[in-house]
Order: structure tokens, then sequence, then C-alpha cells
DNA sequence: TCTGGCACATC
DNA sequence: AGATGTGCCAG
């Protein structure tokens, strides 16, 4: 773990946003021109998206678990995640419509063991599951309404079930995972499928985590226990607990909780905490100044402020915080983020050229962008929305996610696919240093959701983001991309909610390479 | 490692 | 009051 690309992580805040755009956000007065495929810069900031800020709510609390490293529990029925996902978005257009979405991409190509009180690498990763993609509920809707108030992906589920016919996020236990948000424009203007799709995703770095059956580390236990308020049953004020222990155990005298008992052990502090993590850059970035209105929780910006954490090695967490490193960040790097934040914006516009041209691509993983697989009337009409409601979160899946090639993807709406529910195909071999070459067509919808992505980590460390971490933009989610989509979408049948459980709707996007170009199939 | 059942908590 | 979200623990 704890390697060395954690360095980084202290840069500083940076309170600039990445992207040129104005530091406020006045989102209400933006015009946003649509369509305009000019030169990448530029087309994202006529397509809007470079003034849209996120910012992490409770984003202390994320770095409390991130400092020690945080575990995820993944259970075969779905585990929520804590701290929950939720985030303050500005800079929307109000009057324009938008769809949210997570996905979670794998944080490196590893497989992690905790052992004497630290977490260490022990193998190579397990092929990448099959990415999900969990739509917010909401989606699409106005800027007006994603501004109003938090936007919260608390009901978004981890399960370890490859087969799982829920819509949940599908993960491998022991794994490091990287959370990240896409912002879709789905305006008529931007419909999918359409040329002009403009999309930018925020990584907040100190939300990376490793997915596990059981916790591991009892320090992660306690946070959990703590400020987990379904979890307050065993906090225990002292006496409480032994005597509640006690009880448990059928015991007479109190008990001490096993809990307690690591802890003490390994009372030392987290085996990281002594090398920085770096991966956080400040703490500031992710949320910072600009946190939280409302009810944001979160502190002061300055309280961000504070120094890093400085060392720890978290094996996880590590690199992770650049998601961007794939392919667009050197671009980004280049172009504009400042690098310091965790938070990287990569608002690079880009303008994809249409699937067909191929570039020799090969995507083992690519992951659709999540807005390809909504209803090619895009979500803006949404088709989709009104059918399944919106209220219902939609899962989307593709093979291998990656965060890298944002630029050359192609998304098709799964949108509801039927796939959803059915058992993922073998998943594509995991790659990770494929030969993202671009891909043509398909390619540039890659976008978002890449998933077989390779490790955010290594990017990471190479990536001059990372260091960047200083850089001067001061939101706290870095934009990964945004840019336009412009690959030929293809529409799935749309999925009709005739399976049971579903309160979220998967889609599933299987992606076929072929010569060269991947096809975007929705499994059946 | 992972699973299922449990008690306790929130919603 | 029932559904659902928690970590614990035995297996």
């Amino acid at each position: 773990m704890a390697n060395g690309g954690d360095q980084f992580g202290l840069a500083e805040r940076p309170d600039s946003d990445c992207m040129d755009s104005p530091k406020e956000t006045k989102q209400e007065n933006h015009s946003y021109p649509v369509n305009s495929p000019a030169s990448p810069q530029t087309a994202s900031s006529q397509q809007g998206m470079e003034g849209i800020k996120v910012f992490l709510h409770d984003r202390e609390l994320w770095t409390k678990f991130d400092e020690v490293g945080t575990e995820m529990i993944i259970t075969k029925a779905g585990r929520r995640m804590f701290p929950s996902y939720k985030v303050k978005v500005t800079g929307l257009n109000p009057k324009t419509k938008y769809i949210l979405l997570m996905d979670i991409v794998p944080g490196d190509d590893h497989r992690y063991k905790f052992a004497d009180n630290k977490w260490s690498i022990t193998g190579k990763a397990e092929p990448a599951m099959p990415g999900r993609l969990y739509v917010h509920p909401d989606s699409p809707a106005t800027g007006a309404h994603w501004s109003r108030q938090l936007v919260s992906f608390q009901k978004l589920k981890l399960t370890n079930n490859h087969l799982d016919p829920f819509g949940h996020i599908i993960l491998n236990s022991m794994h490091k995972y990287q959370p990240r948000l896409h912002i879709v424009k789905a305006d008529e203007n931007n419909g999918f499928g359409s040329k002009n799709t403009a999309f930018c995703t925020h990584v907040f770095s100190e939300t990376a985590f490793i997915a596990v059956t059981s916790y591991q580390n009892h320090k992660i236990t306690q946070l959990k226990i703590e400020n987990n308020p379904f979890a307050k049953g065993f906090r225990g004020s002292d006496d409480n607990e032994l005597h509640r222990m006690a009880k448990l155990q059928g015991k007479d005298y109190p008990v001490v909780p096993r809990s307690t008992v690591r802890q003490r052990a390994c009372s030392t502090g987290s085996p990281f905490a002594g090398e920085g993590r770096g991966l956080r850059g400040s703490p500031e970035a992710a949320g910072s100044p600009y946190s939280c209105e409302n009810d944001l929780s979160s502190s002061s910006p300055q309280e961000l402020l504070s120094p890093p954490p400085t060392h720890y090695t978290l094996p996880h967490l590590q690199h992770i915080q650049q998601p961007q490193g794939y392919h667009c960040t050197k671009r980004k790097v280049e172009e504009n983020c400042s690098p310091g934040n965790r938070q990287h914006s990569y608002k690079k516009p880009f303008t994809c050229s249409s699937p067909s041209e191929g570039e020799s691509y090969y995507h083992p993983s690519s992951y659709p962008h999540p807005l390809a697989n909504n209803p090619a009337s895009g979500l803006t009409d949404s088709p989709y929305s009104s059918e399944m409601g919106q209220r219902q979160a939609c899962m989307f899946a593709a093979s291998e996610p990656r965060l890298d090639e944002l630029n050359c993807t192609s998304w098709s709406y799964t949108c509801p696919l039927p796939s959803a529910m059915t058992p993922m195909e073998p998943y594509p071999p995991y790659t990770p240093h494929p030969p993202y070459s671009s891909s043509p067509q398909g390619s540039r919808l890659s976008g978002i959701a890449h998933q077989s992505s390779p490790p955010l980590g290594e990017h990471v460390a190479h990536n001059p983001y990372q260091s960047q971490s200083s850089g001067p933009s001061t939101q706290t989610s870095q934009n990964i991309h945004s840019r336009q989509l412009s690959p030929p979408l293809r529409e799935y049948p749309r999925y009709t909610p005739s399976l049971s459980p579903p309160l979220y709707h998967t889609l599933e996007t299987h992606t076929h390479i072929r010569c060269g170009v991947p096809e975007w199939s929705a499994a059946s």
C-alpha cells in the first residue's frame, strides 16, 4: 500500500476552479450555448459545464474515514455506503436538465489483505465486475432542482453478488474502489445520442474505499458505529457498551467489545497513519470552501483546510484521487486543472469525433457513459424518466469501468435493460493498462463510465495531476472532464419493469469490442 | 472469507 | 407498527 503515490496529497487547496470558470456560480445567468463544437476547451464552456462545482457533503467525516482507510461492507443483499455520498452542486443552469449519476471504478488493479493492522497488496485484482451506474432517482431534473438541496446517493447499494438482480453496484471484496459522480446535460438540445451531450465527472479522493465483507480495521468499525445512526445500538458509552455486550454474550459480567479490544491492541493508530496517504490533497479541496451551503454540514472551509493527514499509506486510497488519471489526465493537467485538489475537475470539454472514426482502440473495459444508457431520448424528456419513474434509480452496467477514457466513449442507453437483471456476461479481461487507444466510436463514449480501467492509482502517480493537488482549484471535486459525447449511441430497448425487485434498474452495458470498435449491447 | 440470524436502531 | 439499515457473531 501505501505507496508512493501518496505524497501528493498534501497539496493545498485550491480555491479556484480548475477551469477557468468563474468562481462563482452564477448559475442563473450563464448562458449556455450548446452545440458548438468548438475546440474542446471552448466547447466546454459553451456547453456550460465549466462553471459547475460540486461539494462533497460531510467531507470531514469522509476524511476521517479516509485517514484510517475507508472500508465499505458489501453483502449479497446490498449494503449502503456510509458515509453516504451526498453532494451540493452549483453552477448549473437552472433551466437546463441534467442527469446525475454515480459509478464506482477500481482504484487500482490489486487485491488487498489486512494483516498486522495494516493493508497491503496481496495479489492482482480480480477482473472488474461489470460496471453499473447508479442514476439518481430524480434524474433528469433541472439545474434549479439539483441546486436546491443536497443531492443524496445514500440509497445506492453495494453488493458482492456478481449475479445481483437488484441493480446494485457489484464490487469485489478486498479491492479498492473510487466512487465518481457524473453530471450529464440532458437538454433537448443535448439528448443522448447527440453529438453534443456534455457531461463532467467529479471525483473526491476521500471517498475511495476498500470493499469488504466484514470490517477489517476496528477503527473503521468504531467510526461507523459512532457516526451511523443505524449502528447506534453498538455505541456504548462505557458502561452501556459493556453491559450490552455482556448481555449479548449472555454473560453476567461486562465484556469488552471486540472492537474495543482490537482497538486497544492496535491502538496506535491506524496503520496508515504515519504515512501520508497523500491522496487527499488538501482537505479542503474537496469540499471546501464552498462546501455547503445549506445544510451541508460541513465545516467551514477553513476547517477543511486543515493540514492533510500526512502520512499514511493506505494502500487503497492512495492514488485514488486522481480519477482522471487516465487519458484525460494528461490533457487536463496541461490544460488547466490545478492539481492540488483532490477534486479534480477536468473540465475539458471535449468533442468527440464520431465513433466510427476509428481510432483503434481497444477498451476492454470501456465503460459506457452513463448517458449513453439512458434513453436516447435523452434523459431529458425522459421517457425514461417518466416511465421508470424518475424517482427510481437506475443502474447501468458496463464491463469494466475505467476512469480514463472519458473521452472516448460512447454511451448507449441501456437504461433499463433487461439485462440488468440477468447475470452479467463474462467480464472482459481486466486490462490494467490497456491500450486504450482511443477509440473510434464507442470510444468516445466511454467517457464516464469507463470501467475496467486501470487502477486509478497508477495513473495518478504518473499524472501530473496528482501532484497538482495543490492546484488552484477550489472545487471540491475534480472534474474529470466535461465534454461532448458524440458517438452514436444506440438506444436499447427500454426495460420494462416487470422485475420485481427493482427499485433500481440496472442497465448493464456490455461492450463488445469488435474490429476495434466497441459496440454496446444490452445484455439481453 | 463469507454467510445468515440476531438485537437494536432509524425511518 | 412494519420495513429497513447496522454491526456482531457463530458457523
